[in-house]
DNA sequence: GCCAACGTTGGC
DNA sequence: GCCAACGTTGGC
């Protein structure tokens, strides 16, 4: 079981709205290197759920993975922010994961707290520079966070 | 709203 | 393959 960590921005989707629906199919990913660790996720592992780009930003939640290589839909919806042309129904570029809510915290971990506790080098998120929207958590940090 | 940092695109 | 131009992310 890994440990990951996914960014959202709350005016978009957040943590209540997972809360609410239980369940989402995490799509909207266009980066590479973020696919990739989509791919590399398996059920049963838990993701951070992030807020990112509004006020209070950090770690807000737990979810985890109940669904793994879905092919992102929207990357076919011509009507989505997310569509992508080039992508074909034969070799979808685009696959991601079904999340379940595991909780909320009851406070958010801040990027702040997260920047106190950690290097760049330890967790990638508080990396200079960093925009990557999935990430691996590495193990030894878990305690720490939570 | 600003802008640093990064990823992607496309001409060559 | 190089790299300038452009678009996006996301903290501040």
């Amino acid at each position: 079981m890994k440990y990951w960590l996914m960014k959202s921005e709350p005016q978009v989707y957040s943590i209540e709205d997972l809360k609410r629906e239980n369940t989402t199919v995490w799509d909207g990913v266009r980066n590479y290197q973020a696919r990739n660790f989509l791919k590399q996720m398996e059920v049963g592992d838990l993701a951070f759920f992030y807020h990112s780009n509004c006020k209070n930003i950090g770690i807000i939640g737990l979810m985890e993975v109940i669904e793994t290589n879905i092919i992102d839909p929207t990357q076919f919806d011509k009507s989505s922010p997310y569509f992508d042309v080039k992508s074909t129904i034969n070799n979808p570029r685009w696959q991601t994961v079904k999340v379940q809510f595991k909780q909320k915290f009851p406070e958010i971990i801040s990027l702040n707290t997260l920047k106190e506790r950690f290097s760049g080098d330890e967790f990638l998120l508080v990396k200079k520079g960093n925009r990557l929207s999935v990430m691996p958590v590495p193990e030894n940090l878990i305690n720490l966070i939570i």
